[in-house]
DNA sequence: GAAAAGTTTGTTGTATACAACCTGCATGGA
DNA sequence: TCCATGCAGGTTGTATACAACAAACTTTTC
């Protein structure tokens, strides 16, 4: 779906929209026209169309016949069903993994979540959501089933968004790399039901976590939008 | 995603294309292009552009940037992959039924998959595969996550053009009802693990069918195609 | 005869015009 | 005071025009 620019306007539009819904510069529940967008952007309604169709099929806006397009809510019970989907979809790829266990790509990214060589610069930046967020799609990608890997992909772009919110502290930090390379261990140990048990439990940390942070960043967010004025 | 007639023209070609592509008369591989279908549909582009735009998103065909839509390749090792995705889906719906088991739902459902009282006039028949589609999707309906059922939904939508291809004789039409009926069984029993077992083997099976029946009716169809000339 | 360059045709991408429709407000009546 | 009707503004949905680009074909040259 990240594609490389396909079509210069539209899809600068796209990833421009994206990237505002993720930031929650476009606040969750307000409203945007497609002529507003198209005289922001400075191009005709059309490309803001194809973009808003996009991003509406993928779940980030829905469209009101004839009315215009509202930036999708957070709704914190909506994301934890997210979570439940990763879940579902991560233990599968590691399940299907007793075809034939990827053992050096495993250590590979076993040696990447080394807790004695973790990257202690990392707590508090974007880049470790980044690296997080990476660590779960190479693990799937190792079970060999593309498919499975982009719906993942999906569901992590839905949760994104709070999955950036709160940053993490050095103790979450380390914690995120045992658990990790203890998942890969498991596989390098041919024990997929104990690395899909660990992983289970982390991903559920990491939902009862987007769950405390969320409502708690969703206000600040609103209030600095709010004295910061309209952003237009 | 199955909406009602959000907008009236698009939304028509949008559904009509994506009939012509399950059912084959769209033939994968081939190309379409927007001028074409808008005389077909005595329309303008426009509307045709959404459509294609929402059938590539979905995965129905695929956009080569300034040339033109090809429908979607079948491709079998992609279909089975289609199939792991789902076994990932169920099967964590039945693990988050552990929460909160929905006995009552359940029962129902098991009561409409009863062997004993099957209908036997069903075989070979589309509405029997459509049965077939809608157990699963109720099934993981029960968990209590719509999310997870949506993507459900979506796999579906991708593996229903092989799904439908082979028409079932009367013992595998009874012996889905055994399996559907046996699934429900192990739920109310609270064995949810043997639930996850037996549901895991049955859309196996589906996997292993529907590889075998995908390239020959491929070719069949094929063949039928291009004796009724191009099908204009 | 083969390869390269120029041309031609066709298709998509974008801009703009117009029509249908929805929403909200104001006005009028009960 | 409350409700219904009509009007106005704004927004989307569709049609069409034009430009940019890609691929295929033809022509030319070696």
């Amino acid at each position: 779906m990240t594609e490389s620019p396909r079509k210069w306007t539209a899809d600068r539009i796209y990833q421009n929209l994206r990237q505002g819904i993720m930031n929650l510069e476009l606040y969750p529940g307000s409203r945007v026209t497609e002529t507003e967008l198209a005289q922001r952007f400075g191009v005709s309604r059309t490309p803001v169309r194809e973009a808003l169709q996009r991003l509406a099929v993928e779940g980030y806006l829905t469209i009101r016949p004839k009315h215009g397009c509202y930036i999708r809510q957070l709704d914190v019970f909506e994301l934890a069903e997210y979570y439940d989907v990763r879940v579902g979809l991560e233990l599968e790829s590691v399940a299907l993994m007793g075809k034939r266990i990827p053992y050096r790509e495993v250590a590979e990214l076993a040696e990447d979540w080394d807790p004695g060589r973790a990257g202690y610069g990392l707590e508090g930046t974007e880049s470790f959501k980044d690296a997080e967020e990476s660590f779960h799609i190479r693990l799937a990608g190792l079970c060999g089933n593309p498919v499975l890997v982009q719906y993942l992909k999906d569901v992590n772009n839905h949760i994104r968004i709070v999955r950036r919110l709160g940053l993490p502290d050095r103790d979450s930090v380390l914690k995120t790399y045992h658990e990790h390379y203890d998942i890969c261990q498991r596989i390098l140990a041919n024990d997929l039901d104990g690395a899909a048990t660990l992983l289970r439990a982390h991903i559920h940390e990491s939902q009862a976590k987007s769950r405390e942070v969320t409502l708690v960043q969703l206000e600040r967010r609103r209030q600095a939008l709010d004295q910061g004025s309209g952003a237009g």
